[in-house]
DNA sequence: CGCTACAGCTATATAGCTGTAGCGGTGCCATATT
């Protein structure tokens, strides 16, 4: 396990006695609050802010959890001032990469030149980058993790000597880069590649296994991890039960149509599928209201339209599948409506969390039915089978045995094995993971050094697919909890983000009800209290996250997150605490 | 995992049932076609 060292925000920083940016502790407070007050106009810190800074301009690596608007991009403003060196920042998103070039841009003078490195520009623009980077005309360059599979990227990176290497929305990590995004894994190793700079991850959401895995890919040494509080108490919680499907649906559009009525808006409706945001939008269009569906098989222009008229102020609603999120900050939010679970607490916190930023009162309803959680736990399954990895395994060294140096193609896999891009790509991914395939940068697959025979190696896969699928699986489960817990929704919501909120917030649809209140009292008589490390007979060393009349939520490490019957504990001796 | 569309079956012919195959989410990048 990665350490995982928590720091509260008024803790005292640990200072090395030389640092990279020189001097002492208080002469670096005093540059970083001047920079802040002159350049980016800071009157004050936000929580964990100030913390950050300090750990990254002393030159450690750094893991900053902080809620969406507390100013995460000012991190690396000013230790980009501060460090002695370019400032290299992965970015998932182009648009994400463009607006923070076009904020640095207005204070160039004084911050340091920034520029974006990515698909859309010109080979010529591209090559332009790399070369005032070596030169040292630049400070910041914004690029997406597959731009660091290229070599000529990496090598320009390299002569440059970044002083400080950003990965932002972080959680990306654990999110995208098993299956989606296989690049993100790769980061630890482009880091090593530049000689360790100082590394800055900041995400607004992650539980304490997508924290600890963040640290883990990245190769972060000896991090510091800030996290400021994340309760977001102006937000109400509630959850709309229903059994029936016809019944749900007919139960998001009221529940639109009641907050528009009553002149909350605008607000933002989250569905599972693409075909439920055009089928949503297109109902509430029937009723009199401004919206539009939001979906990845949108063209661009359609998507940039959509997006550009929800800035504006000229739609009631935006109903969309995840692509609507990451970058789109409207502080007026005013609800955000489920009409479908998430696949994560991560996730829905993360949905929610776009509502009332502007601090005022805001909603987040989950309209619930159990059925839906299916579809989640579809896309958290996919194991493939061990013979599937053993053929592409087999299929790698055969090509190496048979003196073909330039490696094979996913094409030629594709056409060997009849299997479709995707899935191989996974396949080759795991792989990878465990030492057995190497992949160049052409994307051509190698038997790594040593590699294990192929049906090691495909069981070792198999094992590692497989744990990955009881963390995601656990996960689900967990939004499940959050739906149909009796208790305080925030408390659960904060519980699983290692967060403990004393008592019952008052603010979600349990407290009004009263139920939490009952609840909260049986809760206080648990045998096993929140944040105690136990160990379980079957599932090894865990965290107790949360405690109920009957049962008790851990945290495992292997496993992920379970619920257990506390009558059944108790009984066979299932959980110890460690000591 | 669960829903939908649709094929194929039934029953005195056109609607209604049953079984099941197919499908479902996120974005880089490069390359092929206009």
């Amino acid at each position: 396990m990665p350490p995982r060292r928590q720091q509260s925000d008024d803790a005292p920083i640990d200072t090395p006695t030389q640092s990279p940016a020189g001097g002492s502790a208080s002469v670096r407070t005093r540059r970083i609050r001047e920079f802040a007050r002159e350049v980016l106009g800071f009157a004050e810190f936000r929580p964990g802010q100030e913390a950050a800074m300090q750990s990254v301009v002393s030159g450690r690596d750094t893991l900053a959890v902080l809620p969406s608007g507390a100013g995460k991009t000012a991190i690396y403003q000013v230790a980009g001032q501060l460090l002695d060196g370019p400032v290299v920042v992965v970015s998932p998103l182009i648009a994400l990469q463009r607006d923070q070039v076009g904020r640095l841009t207005e204070i160039e003078d004084r911050a340091g030149r920034a520029a974006q490195l990515n698909s859309t520009m010109s080979a010529g623009e591209q090559r332009e980058v790399l070369e005032s980077l070596a030169h040292g005309s630049l400070r910041f360059v914004f690029l997406a993790p597959e731009q660091l599979s290229k070599p000529e990227v990496v090598d320009a990176l390299q002569e440059a000597h970044p002083a400080l290497f950003v990965v932002d929305e972080a959680h990306c990590v654990s999110a995208w880069g098993h299956d989606f995004r296989p690049d993100y894994l790769r980061l630890g190793g482009v880091i090593e590649q530049l000689g360790h700079p100082t590394v800055l991850a900041l995400t607004a959401t992650a539980a304490p296994p997508v924290r600890a895995e963040i640290v883990e890919r990245l190769e972060m040494v000896a991090p510091e991890i800030v996290v400021a509080g994340f309760d977001r108490p102006e937000i109400r919680l509630e959850v709309d039960h229903y059994a029936d499907a016809h019944a749900k649906h007919e139960g998001v559009l009221d529940r639109v149509l009641a907050e528009l009525g009553d002149g909350r808006g605008p607000g933002i409706v989250y569905s599972a599928t693409r075909k439920g945001t055009e089928v949503l939008a297109e109902e509430l269009v029937d009723r009199g209201l401004r919206a539009r569906p939001y979906h990845a098989g949108l063209s661009t222009a359609e998507r940039e339209d959509t997006q550009h008229a929800w800035m504006a102020d000229d739609l009631d609603v935006v109903v969309a599948t995840t692509a609507f999120g990451m970058g789109i900050d409207k502080p007026g939010t005013r609800f955000v409506i489920h009409a479908e679970p998430a696949d994560s607490l991560d996730s829905y916190y993360q949905e929610i969390g776009r509502a009332g930023r502007d601090g005022e009162p805001a909603l987040a309803v989950l309209v619930y039915r159990q059925e839906d959680l299916g579809l989640r736990r579809f896309f958290a399954a996919g194991t493939p089978a061990e013979e599937e990895l053993q053929q592409v395994a087999g299929l790698v060294a055969a090509a190496s045995a048979a003196g073909i140096e330039e490696g094979v193609d996913v094409k030629d896999l594709r056409e060997e094995t009849g299997r479709a891009a995707t899935p191989l790509a996974r396949d080759l991914n795991l792989l990878e993971q465990v030492a057995a395939v190497v992949l160049d940068e052409d994307g051509a697959a190698h038997p790594a050094d040593n590699a294990p025979p192929p049906g090691e190696a495909a069981a070792a896969a198999r094992e590692l697919a497989e744990h990955h699928e009881r963390v995601d699986q656990s996960r689900v489960e967990m939004m499940r909890g959050y739906a149909e817990t009796s208790g305080c929704r925030r408390q659960f919501l904060l519980g699983y983000f290692g967060e403990q909120l004393e008592g019952p917030c008052g603010n979600c649809d349990n407290c009004s009800s009263g139920l939490a209140q009952e609840q909260h009292a049986v809760d206080q008589a648990s045998p096993f209290a929140v944040e105690t490390p136990v160990e379980h007979s079957e599932w090894g060393p865990g965290v107790v996250m949360r405690v109920e009349d009957d049962r008790i939520v851990v945290l495992f490490d292997e496993v992920g997150y379970k619920t257990l019957g506390l009558a059944a504990v108790t009984a066979n001796d299932l959980l110890r605490a460690r000591v």
